[in-house]
RNA sequence: GGAGAGGUCGCAUAGCUGGUCUAGUGCGGCGGUUUGCUAAACCGCUGGAUGGUCGAAAGGCUGUCUCGCGAGUUCGAAUCUCGCCCUCUCCGCCA
């Protein structure tokens, strides 16, 4: 969430972000007129303790000097001062709680880049990388690919799990290790920490990096436990510093997390989402970097090229996209998606679908989980946080199979895999 | 999962028959004295969150909260009661 501070010192920034969202800015009074409450019955309040704490002080003087009848005079008179204030600390919590989940609707403050748009169809191309195959003979999208070359059981796996479950088999398992170490040994290569995470988090550390609408539509919750599936290794890593102060010498923080991610994918989806495109689970390999803020988008930028470069060395076309003010997440101030050519999408006509989401969440998430840093000069300040995916198994998957099948129906594996592939430089040739 | 022990202001500990605990002590940290320099010794200082108020600011004054978390008893809780979480030891189970 954004920081109380600096919504009560610059309203106007706030709202001016706030309608580049086409969120209401009304909710910034909101919160503002909340905060006003809940000071004038704060007040009230510590008054009133005040009052408790030294009464309680007389009557203890009182008992020892054993003025039996002006201690429990003063008893019974604050009896009904202990009454007030149940009642009014009743009135500060339910304040309290409503400015929060009101200030918890605010979005970032937006980069000055992102561009004007209503939702996703306004998202800006920035540049497009690579050449889109050409096949001169009928393809094959990934799911007849997988079946035919016996590397995908979507079937079973409807009778054992549900929809959007599947099991990987034979060279597909190895193709998800494969992208897997190849994205981990890149990011070894520039200094990142490997880190792998819990699967499950409690509610207080999920809570930071995940807004609130995503609980319901994509968060698994375990039952009669305070515990919840993880949707990426960006929710538990961000919660790596929470209620922390973190040296200024020890950032920037770069971290490669990797991971299982779970989720619902609650909503209709349409025919370009079958197969393993958007499933229930899937592995993957995740950029996080926790930075000073002025660093912030020197680091975005890393990111983004960490994972551009990945995606060109596996000979697989992509552009990116710039996320409008329409589309883009409350969390985040900047975004850029990568989205790589998928040949089946489409009616075999293929088109370009998400595989990387690089995000600078700038304080937002900081601020929720209390993650500050210390200045040489001893001031803290919250951090920045930014994640970015590096590579996650299904749709390089899928991106793979139907851009390097061939005529005769065997998938070539991009040359960047082959050290991980168990000398297999080919699917299904005999 | 069972039994026992424990979680205290950076770390380590005291307190736990309710009111001089507005939490003591040691270490660490900061400042100083001594010193050619370092160390040692000695002296002084020493948390966090949040509200009000004064101030241009640095900061000052002041209130409240903070002894794992939450609830309760009480005029008053680190201290008593209940629930939960976590850590350690032993047992059981298990890759």
């Amino acid at each position: 969430m954004l920081d109380l501070n600096f919504v009560r010192k610059n309203p106007d920034a706030v709202k001016a972000s706030e309608k580049r969202r086409h969120h209401d800015p009304k909710l910034v009074a909101q919160v503002l007129d909340l905060d006003e409450q809940w000071k004038r019955e704060l007040k009230v309040v510590e008054e009133l303790k005040h009052k408790r704490n030294v009464v309680s002080e007389e009557i203890n003087q009182a008992k020892k000097q054993k003025k039996e009848e002006l201690a429990q005079k003063k008893i019974k008179e604050m009896r009904e001062v202990a009454e007030n204030i149940k009642k009014s600390e009743e009135k500060v919590n339910q304040l309290l709680e409503n400015r929060t989940k009101t200030l918890k609707q605010l979005g970032n403050i937006l980069h000055a880049s992102v561009p004007d748009g209503k939702d996703d169809s306004e998202n800006v191309e920035i540049k497009k990388v690579g050449e889109v195959p050409k096949f001169n003979f009928p393809i094959k999208d990934h799911i007849e690919l997988g079946q035919e070359l016996d590397l995908i059981d979507l079937d079973t796996a409807a009778k054992t799990s549900g929809a959007r479950f599947y099991y990987l088999k034979n060279e597909a398992v190895l193709l998800s290790q494969a992208l897997q170490r190849f994205a981990i040994d890149r990011l070894l290569k520039k200094g990142y920490t490997l880190i792998q995470t819990p699967y499950m988090l409690n509610k207080a550390a999920l809570e930071g990096g995940v807004n609130l609408s995503e609980f319901q539509d994509t968060i698994y919750k375990i039952e009669n436990e305070d515990l919840y599936l993880i949707g990426t290794s960006e929710h538990p890593l961000v919660a790596l510093k929470k209620d922390e102060v973190v040296e200024e010498k020890e950032l920037p923080l770069k971290i490669c997390g990797v991971s299982a991610c779970f989720r619902k994918e609650l909503g209709a989806h349409g025919r370009d989402d079958k197969g393993i495109f958007r499933v229930h689970q899937f592995n993957k390999v995740e950029q996080i970097v926790y930075c000073k803020p002025e660093d912030s988008y020197q680091f975005f930028d890393e990111l983004q090229k960490n994972s551009e470069e990945m995606f060109k060395e596996l000979e697989l076309p992509f552009r990116v996209v710039q996320i409008c003010t329409g589309d883009i997440g409350n969390k985040q101030a900047l975004q850029y998606d990568i989205e790589a050519w998928m040949p089946g999408q489409n009616d075999k006509k293929g088109s370009y679908r998400e595989v990387t989401s690089c995000s600078n969440c700038t304080e937002y998430q900081a601020v929720t989980l209390n993650t500050k840093f210390m200045r040489q000069n001893g001031e803290k300040e919250y951090l920045h946080i930014l994640n970015n995916t590096a590579l996650t198994d299904t749709r390089p998957i899928v991106a793979i199979l139907e851009n390097f099948q061939t005529k005769s129906g065997t998938v070539k594996i991009p040359k960047a895999l082959w050290p991980y592939m168990n000398g297999i430089k080919e699917i299904g040739r005999k």
